[in-house]
DNA sequence: TACCTAATGTACGTACTAGTGAGTTACGTG
DNA sequence: CACGTAACTCACTAGTACGTACATTAGGTA
């Protein structure tokens, strides 16, 4: 994040028109699914016009597609910077829980994202080449503080990393895509400061209640 | 179920054409989404024509409603009979954890309804008067046995009916509603038979893990 | 400075899609 | 069996949405 000195401030400039367009495309994509998302929409709320989609990303569902690469790329990003090596297996595990709660609470429009990838089975990220090579860096450190865990005798477990990747990503998950139907039907909006608070204890409770295996 | 001794087989029966249209409407809502569903395609799967759907349903959205509120009432019903009030509490929870897991398995247009209108904010069953009046029979369930089982020690939780409904629905939930993403991703498949009944144990040990309260 | 090309704007075409107007037929009722 | 109405068919429209042909310009380079 270098300041450049008075920004060159072009008036044709491909990275920032593409960028632009990802990040709208974004918004609108996760508003209104992908059918119902609309170029034209996404045209409007720009400074550029449809005409540049087309020329950058040839059709709506490469577009589509390059917008859940670059979700998928930012929580890859995050979950590479998760240090909790240092941390005796259970603060671990409930530093690790805490954080997916609040990586879910920061991007709404993933969580949605998400969602209408699953609608659709995951047609769209299965043609990506992009994203079959991204690796999932958080299965290793599961891994790892699941192991401390059972040598120092803390958990009793017969999980492994993606059970328990599972369990932290469902409680997680669930409370923000579910928000709405949820609210309307319970009465409940799990997303109010003081529920988020305390459901954001609860997920570290409930995996590590789980890991100590006295549930069994 | 009386058997009709040669059913009357009319050619003209408003009963059976809605009940066919909320069917095929059911499955083109799940499969691509509100917008992305299709009328003209929901009428080529009939024996009857789109026509026959503007004149029952008068609209579109009103159809997708007419669809989502009659998935939500086959819920309530299944919750209404539940009977576990025979059992103690940590078998009754585990039971229910199963059935719930069960439900969502066996449920799984219901699951894509409900991801759907997440992703429009529930918009829809906001304005459907039928949700509204549905009420909630299974938080009363699980308050009973909250209570039974805080009586008998067997629950140290601060936990209320919301917050374990909220728990085991989003693991059942997750499991299938986000199995496409989930398997493309980590290579394993959630809802393949030897996952989904270790997941299934796995619903039950969790929550009772939890409202032991062994993980604080 | 002339030139070339990436980047951009304008206007339009084609196909689809929700919704409808108007006419037709089955079927319960008196 | 006549009749009225609910149930149904067919053909059509208006509007929309993705995508594109073509014209234009900025800005780097020789």
């Amino acid at each position: 994040m270098t300041p450049q000195p008075a920004a060159p401030e072009r008036q044709r400039d491909a990275e920032r028109t593409k960028a632009e367009i990802l990040e709208v495309a974004q918004q609108e994509f996760a508003r209104h699914g992908y059918a119902g998302a609309r170029v034209d929409e996404i045209a409007a709320r720009m400074r550029t016009t449809k005409r540049m989609i087309y020329y950058y990303f040839g059709s709506k569902e490469r577009l589509y597609i390059a917008v859940v690469e670059k979700a998928y790329a930012e929580v890859r990003e995050m979950e590479r910077s998760i240090e909790v090596e240092h941390l005796a297996p259970v603060e671990a595990i409930r530093t690790l829980a805490a954080l997916t709660f609040d990586h879910h609470d920061a991007h709404r429009d993933f969580i949605k994202l998400v969602a209408i990838e699953n609608i659709h089975e995951a047609e769209h990220i299965r043609k990506s080449q992009a994203l079959a090579n991204l690796g999932t860096p958080v299965l290793d450190l599961i891994a790892l503080i699941l192991d401390a865990g059972r040598a120092s005798g803390d958990f009793v477990t017969e999980a492994d990393a993606i059970d328990v990747h599972m369990l932290i990503s469902s409680f997680c998950f669930f409370r923000v895509a579910n928000q709405h139907t949820f609210g309307a039907l319970f009465g409940r909006d799990m997303t109010a400061p003081e529920h988020r608070a305390r459901l954001r204890a609860m997920v570290g409770d409930m995996v590590v209640a789980y890991l100590r295996g006295t549930g069994a």
